[in-house]
DNA sequence: TCCTATTTGTGACGGCCATCACAGAATCGA
DNA sequence: TCGATTCTGTGATGGCCGTCACAAATAGGA
């Protein structure tokens, strides 16, 4: 977000924040709270999640060293949509909204850029919505896949999936459970179209895999889900 | 968008668009395309939404006159992530991407608006993930119902919709089907929870459909469903 | 190294709800 | 006023997948 913002500009806003250290499984924010700060991870990792009221957790983001969060809140003073968890021991820079808001009208480029994370935040709602309504259960586990993966920096055409998340992780991304994560993966070993080794899963034929995704798309899957 | 400009900057705006009328039905924007204006609805109104492989459409939303849409392929510069139609005969205004981009650096003031709308809009998109996510079919007819009652003119305590749209128009918003909409209203009139009269549907009592809503989440139902 | 906690694979069961199929009601043009 | 279209209500059917249960495998610590 402040990637546009020379060295001076960023020491000033470091100066006007506060630091927080956070262990792992420490929740950072909760949803519904009152709290309006910007919060920018300088090491470490966070989940964006939410828990149903029977339990069940929903995943939104993993968010690395060098995002920022907390500023839905900040723009439109509403309580926090959605409660935060330190994935690993994390440490954050903390900065009062007013600062932000501050920051906002004296730095187009940084509003722009922030336009720009919105917007693709919007985009990406709108993908999973749509995946949960018309996708069924099974092919979702293909498209996170497909999502996941990244080629090899080795093998060209060769996609990874390095380090393979434990599988309810997965699952609470996707929003189904870990068992039909893998009974999915279960039935796409014999195809070939994905490879399993330690904790690497290997996509030799990604276009393939694509191509299995949209003709269950077609089809309904046989039948059946919206 | 534009109500912080003053009379002369809204007139220079309009010289800047072009006009263009849609009649019911038909397609203003087509997901995918690459065209990135932004409109605005002088008159009439659009349904944003998309349509599935499998034929499954989609609603995100619908937008009354003063207000527009297309301000994200603007924003990014990448194809439109959603189709656009238009619900009834409607008159739109569109600027240029270049013209808009232009508006919000001279315009602080419309940039706010603009990041308090896409705020607006990732904060529905959660709620609507978390709502696909952990309430079966049923329990989202219960949610949709009290997301669109209005409190009566003359009755107090009294809700109502009005009018109540097409019962595929409802279950295309929750992602389900008009015989489901059509069987939890038909479960839920023997309980005195809602009534229908016309085209008109009576909640007496928001407070105890609210009630029954989360004590069936509390519990999954009975089980199931995520 | 062993021991424990976490992760993974699979079987069995059952309920929700998408689908198909009609019949009756309501709405709208002409 | 009367057809034709759209909308609504309901039954029957079947499959996906969430749930429970348990065993095997893997990972991690002391």
């Amino acid at each position: 977000l402040f990637e546009t913002l020379d060295e001076a500009e960023r020491l000033r806003m470091e100066g006007r924040c506060t630091w927080r250290r956070y262990s792992a499984g420490e929740t950072v924010l909760e949803r519904g709270s009152e709290s309006r700060e910007v919060l920018f991870i300088v090491a470490g990792s966070v989940n964006i999640l939410n828990i149903s009221l029977a339990g069940r957790e929903v995943a939104y983001a993993r968010l690395l060293a060098g995002e920022c969060f907390g500023e839905l809140a900040a723009i439109d003073a509403q309580p926090r949509s959605a409660s935060v968890v330190a994935a690993e021991s994390t440490l954050a820079a903390v900065l009062p909204s007013a600062q932000f808001i501050e920051l906002l009208h004296e730095q187009p480029e940084v509003t722009l850029t922030l336009l720009r994370r919105l917007t693709a935040m919007v985009r990406m709602g709108d993908v999973r919505i749509m995946e949960l309504s018309t996708l069924a259960a099974t092919q979702r586990v293909y498209a996170e896949l497909l999502r996941m993966a990244r080629p090899d920096v080795a093998v060209p055409n060769l996609w990874v999936i390095h380090p393979l998340p434990p599988l309810r992780e997965i699952a609470s991304r996707i929003s189904t459970t870990r068992e039909t994560v893998a009974r999915a993966l279960s039935q796409l070993y014999p195809t070939g179209l994905v490879r399993r080794k330690g904790k690497s899963l290997y996509i030799p034929d990604r276009d393939k895999l694509e191509v299995a995704l949209e003709a269950l798309q077609r089809e309904g899957g046989g039948h059946h889900h919206i």
